[in-house]
Parts: structure tokens; sequence; C-alpha cells
RNA sequence: GUGCCCGUAGCUCAACCGGAUAGAGCACCAGCCUUCUAAGCUGGGGGUUGCUGGUUCGAUUCCAGUCGGGCACACCA
């Protein structure tokens, strides 16, 4: 059978280099084959607009060129009708038998459709969430850890060996505040007192902390494992509890909304080990430090920063950016040529100063390492109004509110299917509706459907691989057999350009084409021939839905 | 003031690193359930892609400027 199925594009691409080679070799190197998908069916499958960018080194006309390319195109048992039209596009129409085949290729190989290579087992690596702890995960650390978990499962499918790690900053400034505004409340001190402190933390939760303090609680997880002291003078025995209590919550957090991390990293453990102070004393052997003022300065200009930075304050203490170096410094030590933190926009003053301080280091790091993605601000939109969210004064919208109040795979869903970089409204009564208003009902719906048919089938779902796809030829069906085809090279996309909302789009297209063919066909028909094909079409539909919602960490619920 | 992100239908968002007539969903209007799930389907109206220039066969996409929204600009993290 055939055996390019899994990837008609760059099939045709390596077709169209060919004729290339043979039509303009001296041109041959600096052109690249893109082939495109036409927005409109009567473009064909796929398109070429190489003749159009040959047209002017090569003074001939594009049409002409078009012409010279097909004369020269290798044959395929892939290719059907080709075209010349517009300008000079080039058109490729798939032979229905090849389209046919990705069925197969979908029932055999199953939750593995759709795996592909780009990654060639290399090590990689995905920082996300990172949230401080101080407080509760709120939806902008939601849309991180949609966003992140998205793209390790993305990036996992692509081939890559993904770790997925999380970075605590339990060190410094913040902490010392969380840690001065449990033991205020300890001692009966509110936020409304005149006493309390401009930056304290107000929330009720820093109440809980508080009394299970007092109350002597323990903190038992495999990772951790802390008894409160009581003792509310004792500031280290309050700092130790109320990260371990934080950490704890945040770890329950994120379990309900099914993400888990691989490597726990702690900002303190750089300093226990050593790695803070290996990683300045590297930065001054480099030479590119200097004493101004009682300080240590790097000289971050030199590598792009709009001015130098402080790394040893005059107290003494490091500036938070030198952990930070430190940090990374162990990523790439580690062994990760390619490294991916997903953060939120606010933070993205940093990265200039990292990849500053890692150049620094003179140790062959690449200038652009590691990568950002960097989401933009959530706002949440509740009756009609925007819910105002403020750490300092304790109000919120948590995670654990919307996992509870919209459910798991909804607020998933809404989180990942935006690209990262809009700023991203997050209406509440929208993503709660049950209704066809809801693009999540809309895709699981399809699942469900198909399932539904299947169930009222008598035969065996293993058998359909082996049925004859050849009755497969409405344009409805075409037009399936064509997105099932779509869906590697979506996945390529999206590991590519990291941006996990690329398959949503993609399933919501799925399970439109689905609709729309289930609505003007049976499927459960007399003529056995027919409903096997379209048996396996639908299995075979239901096969990528659940591939493509399982990336986004969405369920595919066999009944609605 | 400086840097980064974004301006696309009434609303929420796409557009495969420059392609052909800019696409979906919601909302609105008109249809489709005695046979596989109507959380569905079919059709319709709705746009000077914020604005002005530039680059070229061709611009929502690239460049310059401008307006608007967001974020960040510590010897805080």
């Amino acid at each position: 059978m055939t055996t390019a199925v899994s990837n008609f594009k760059s099939h045709l691409a390596e077709l169209f280099t060919q004729a290339l080679q043979t039509v303009a070799p001296d041109l041959a190197d600096s052109q690249k084959v893109v082939m495109d998908r036409p927005k409109q069916a009567q473009h064909g499958d796929y398109a070429c607009n190489l003749a159009m960018q040959l047209a002017k080194p090569m003074r001939r006309s594009p049409r002409d060129i078009a012409q010279a390319l097909i004369d020269a195109l290798p044959a395929s048992p892939v290719v059907g009708k080709v075209e010349i039209a517009g300008a000079g596009f080039i058109n490729v129409f798939i032979t229905t038998a090849a389209k046919q085949s990705v069925v197969r290729g979908v029932l055999q190989l199953g939750e593995e459709f759709g795996r592909i290579n780009l990654g060639e087992g290399r090590k990689l690596q995905v920082e996300f969430v990172s949230a401080n702890p101080t407080g509760p995960l709120h939806v902008g650390h939601g849309r991180g850890a949609a966003v992140g978990d998205c793209l390790c499962r993305l990036l996992d499918k692509a081939g890559w060996d993904v770790t997925r790690e999380f970075y605590y900053n339990d060190a410094g400034a913040q902490i010392d505040n969380l840690t001065l505004s449990v033991q205020l409340r300890c001692k009966g001190v509110t936020p409304d007192d005149p006493a309390w402190p401009e930056n304290g933390y107000r929330g009720d939760y820093i109440n809980d902390i508080a009394r299970a303090f007092i109350a002597k609680e323990a903190i038992d997880a495999d990772y951790q494992h802390v008894r409160a002291t009581g003792d509310i003078e004792d500031a280290n025995s309050i700092r130790h509890f109320g990260v371990a209590y934080l950490r704890r919550e945040q770890d329950l957090d994120l379990h309900a909304f099914k993400i888990r991390f691989d490597v726990y990293s702690l900002e303190s453990a750089l300093y226990t080990d050593g790695k803070v102070e290996a990683a300045v004393k590297k930065l001054i052997a480099s030479g590119h430090t200097y004493e101004k003022d009682g300080a240590l300065w790097l000289r971050t200009t030199d590598f792009g920063d709009d001015k130098d930075r402080v790394m040893r304050k005059t107290d003494g203490g490091y500036t938070y950016f030198v952990p930070d170096v430190a940090y990374h410094l162990d990523k790439w030590q580690r062994g990760f040529t390619k490294v991916i933190n997903e953060q939120g926009a606010d933070h993205h003053s940093t990265i200039t100063r990292v990849r500053a301080g890692l150049q620094a280091l003179d140790i062959g790091i690449p200038k652009g390492w590691p990568d950002y993605v960097l989401h933009q601000m959530v706002t949440v939109l509740r009756n009609g109004e925007e819910v105002k969210i403020s750490k300092r004064a304790g109000s919120y919208v948590t995670l654990r509110d919307l996992i509870d109040e919209v459910g798991c795979d909804a607020t998933r869903f809404f989180l990942a299917a935006r690209h990262p970089d809009t700023q991203l409204v997050f209406d509440i009564d929208l993503a709660k509706s049950q209704s066809n208003e809801n693009p999540v009902y809309y895709i699981q719906y399809a699942h469900a459907r198909i399932h539904s048919v299947l169930s009222q089938w008598d035969g065996k779902l293993d058998a359909l691989a082996g049925a004859d796809m050849s009755a497969l030829e409405s344009e409805y069906e075409q037009i399936l057999l064509q997105r099932l085809i779509d869906y590697p090279q979506t996945i390529e996309s999206a590991a590519t350009d990291l941006s996990p909302h690329l398959i949503a789009f993609y399933l919501k297209d799925l399970a439109a084409d689905f609709h729309s063919y289930y609505n003007a066909s049976r499927f459960l028909v007399d003529d056995e021939k027919v409903k096997l094909a379209r048996l396996a079409l639908i299995a075979a539909s239901a096969q990528v839905i659940r591939n493509g919602l399982d990336l986004l960490g969405v369920t595919a619920p066999e009944k609605m």
C-alpha cells in the first residue's frame, strides 16, 4: 500500500524539489519548496507557489515555469491531477485511493497516529507554572499550567524527550513577607489593623496557615515532611511550614487540573548546594563583572541589556537574577540543549537578563537559549462584569474555583485554545454553559456521537482497519479524509511554533467536518461494503479526536 | 520617557513564517428530528484587517510612523 500516507505534504515537497533540480539546477539550493493547503477545494489539495518565486531570477513567466516544473515532476501514486492556476500557482490533487488509505493508517496506529520525529529523542525541558509559594494559584497560573502542559504533551508527541519542571522561589523577600504575615496572624493581628504592613499578604489563607501552625499540624507528601512547631516566635519554623503548606495547596490544585511534574527545583537549594556561589565565581572569572558603589555588577550591556545589573548588593545579598542565572546554568549542565520557559508576560523583562547572564559565562551557550513562551494576562468575566484580581487585597479567582465551577475539561480548553500572545477573557458563564456556545462540548459531542453509532453496530471494531475503503467517494468523505491526513502536519506546526492552540482549532474543524457528514449520510446502511468503509472512517475520526483532546488534557467521553 | 505583546464581523477568536474570493463560533433571520445522540445540520445578512505611508507580481502577515489597549522598566522576586 501507499507508504507516504502520513505525510503528503513533505512527499510533494520532495517531488517538486526534484523537479526544481531539473528545471533550474543553479537555483535549487536557494529556493525552498513550500506546499500550502489552499483554502478553496477548487484549488486542489496542495498548492505550490514555486513558479512565482522563480519568475524573477529566471526571467521567465511564472506560468511557463509552472509548466516546466509539472513536466519534470516525478511520477507518484499519490498525485492525481496537476493544474496551473491564477498567476502561476501549481495545484495538486491527491488521488482518492491515496486519501482513503489514511483510514487504515489511523486505525492501525491508534493513539500513536500523529506521532512525528521532530525532536529525534533529544532531551527537552519545559519549565512552567513556577508560582511563588505565597498564595493559591489563580487564573493566570492556570493559563500557564494549561499552555505548559499542552506544550509538554505536544512536544512529547513530536519526538522530544520531555522533562516537566516546576521552580519554586522559596527564598528571598517575598517569602520573608509571607513569613511575617503568618506570624502576625498567629499573634492575632489582622489586615485591618493599622500595624499590618503595607506589603503584607491579606488573604484568608494566611489565617488558615497561622491556625495550622499553632495547631502543630504536619504536612506530609512524598516530596516533603514538615511539622509545625507552634512556636510563633520562631520565624524560621514559620517560614518552613508556610512554604510547605502552600506547596501542598498548589500541588492539590495542579493535581485537580491533571498536571504533573517530573522535577521540582527549589531556589533555596541553589544556595545550599553552592550553585549560586559557583555561578558567581564563573561570572567573575569571565571578566564581565566590576565593583561599583560597594556592589558587584554584571556588564549585561555587553549582551544586549539596556543597563548593567547588580549581582551582589551592598548588604552582601544577591539580587534575584543571580540565582536565576545559576538555575539556568544548572539546566544547561543537566544536558537540556532545548529549554522552554512558559511564563506570564509580566516576567518578560527577565528574558534579556537571564540570557545576558548566560552569555557572560562564556561557556558556549547559544545566544537565544532558552526559549520563552509568554502568555498574556487573563481577565475573568462573571455575569458580564470583570472580576478584579488583587493579591494584596486577597481577592481572587483561584484556579480551584474555576475547576470546581466550570470543570477541568472546559477550563483547560478555554485557557489553552488561544494564542498565548493575546490577552484572554475568561467568561465563566460561557465556559459553564452546557450548550452550543461552548466549543468543548461541540468536539466531545462528535466523539460521543461516533461512539454511539459504533456501539449500535454488531461487528468487530478490530476488523474495520482491514475494510475496503474504495466506497469513500462523497464530498463529505473527501473532506474528512483530508482532515485526518492533516493531523500529523498540524502537530508539526503546533510543536514548531510552540502553539498548542492550533490543536484546539484543528479539533473544532474536524468535529465540524464530522457533524456535517453525520447529518448528510447514514452509516449503518444495508450495503455491507459501504457500511464498513463509513464506519471505518468515523472510527478513525473518533480516534483522531481522542488523540487531539488528549494533547489538550481533555477527556473524550463516549456518552453525553 | 524606554522596551515587549496585541488591535481582524456587534462579541470571543483563526488565518499553516508573503499567496488566490480574510475564515469559524456566538448573537440575528429562515429552514431541517416517525430510522445511527438536534450539545447537531443547511442557507442568509454582517469587513476599507485601528490609521497613514513604504517594500513587490501579491501585504492581515514584512518595514517606518501614528493612535488605542495590556505588561514591564529597583542594590524587590
